[in-house]
DNA sequence: GCTTAAAGTAAACAGCGATAACATATGGGC
DNA sequence: GCCCATATGTTATCGCTGTTTACTTTAAGC
């Protein structure tokens, strides 16, 4: 067995930079920690940080970009957004998919939906390289697209459009999130009831 | 002239507490405010501020409150509560006032509109006693009660409705904070959007 | 193998929230 | 009109924070 895996370890820890963004990812509370903590929770000093860093606000940065990301995995999840809907009932399924994707990120990773959704973030800018991975803002469009080809909705269906619907499920998530009571029912039925609101919006 | 009004202050402050939270509120960044910088721009030592809160967190609780029962005024202004519509398209007018009033507050007051609804604050806790005013949450039913009574919409609006309404509005304020394109049209054209919206997923 | 750059350490700084010990003004009871 | 209890200030201090500086160690390329 090598001295690197056991009770020594080298003076270059190896892959800080990484380490740091996942130690921070999985902290209960990310806007609130504290670098000099996160440090050392990986035997290394504060200041080694400010090596791949220029600061406390730059790490949170790059950790929300790497929860945006995490979001956009889980709409990929959701549905696959090359494929066309089969039927109107498809259709449907695939919005109230994408809205329960997305009450379920804000409820598996609180932290991490604060930091991304916090007003400051302007989280549009957030977007990462993925590698020509469709963009974590062309599923919703799509989906609503989707919904007007199969004849749910009648109307070909604009930014505008888009964004009412974000604004609801978005909405419905913070409300969820800040425990007002008639949000706290089951989450897909709370998917559900905001997907099929939101098209009777747009019909 | 009294000594008391020009360069001698005396020692004891007068109404510290107060004033501590009007200068909090007139903060640009709320949340992220010192306490020692605030109780040095009255004059006044941070210690000082520990004889009216118990901490930091507690003071910006009351701020917050404070900035709860702003927003309430402002529904006060959309419209009178006691009031019922007069036909159905003063009753849209209501709504899309309410729409109006929520998301000017967020546009006029971002660092108290963000520590109002930061995730963690659980605003529903925060209202204040207000001698008989009607509670900020109770606006919305009324304004879609309104819109039933005078068949706009077809069914008793309910609290999920209710629910979803302020989602839609919630949503569209965050987005527009978060300065999301789409949703940085003109406040009122995107508040009378919402609303006519809201109206259709009820309707 | 030497040099150089990358990536760590230790020590210091100012600013923070918070607490404790002390000082002073205010107001009610006599 | 004095006295004392209490409310409300001050000063000093603590431990923690983000951040910078100067120094040290490691890894990599020629």
């Amino acid at each position: 067995m090598k001295a690197r895996t056991s009770a020594v370890r080298s003076f270059h820890h190896g892959n800080l930079r990484r380490c740091l963004i996942n130690a921070a990812l999985s902290e209960p509370d990310i806007e609130g920690l504290s670098l000099r903590q996160l440090a050392a929770g990986l035997g290394v000093t504060a200041a080694a940080a400010y090596r791949h860093f220029g600061s406390r606000e730059e790490l949170l940065f790059e950790v929300a970009r790497c929860g945006f990301d995490l979001l956009r995995q889980r709409f990929a999840c959701a549905f696959d957004i090359s494929v066309s809907p089969a039927d109107a009932s498809e259709a449907r399924l695939r919005l109230i998919r994408l809205a329960q994707a997305y009450l379920q990120f804000a409820d598996d990773e609180p932290a991490l939906w604060r930091l991304i959704f916090g007003v400051q973030a302007e989280a549009y800018r957030l977007t990462i390289d993925s590698q020509g991975e469709p963009d974590s803002y062309e599923y919703l469009p799509a989906a609503l697209l989707g919904l007007y080809l199969k004849g749910v909705i009648s109307k070909n269906p604009d930014e505008r459009d888009a964004l009412f619907a974000w604004s609801a499920v978005h909405g419905a998530a913070t409300l969820r999130s800040g425990r007002v009571p008639a949000a706290l029912v089951s989450l897909p039925e709370l998917a559900n009831e905001v997907a099929e609101r939101v098209i009777r919006a747009l019909k």
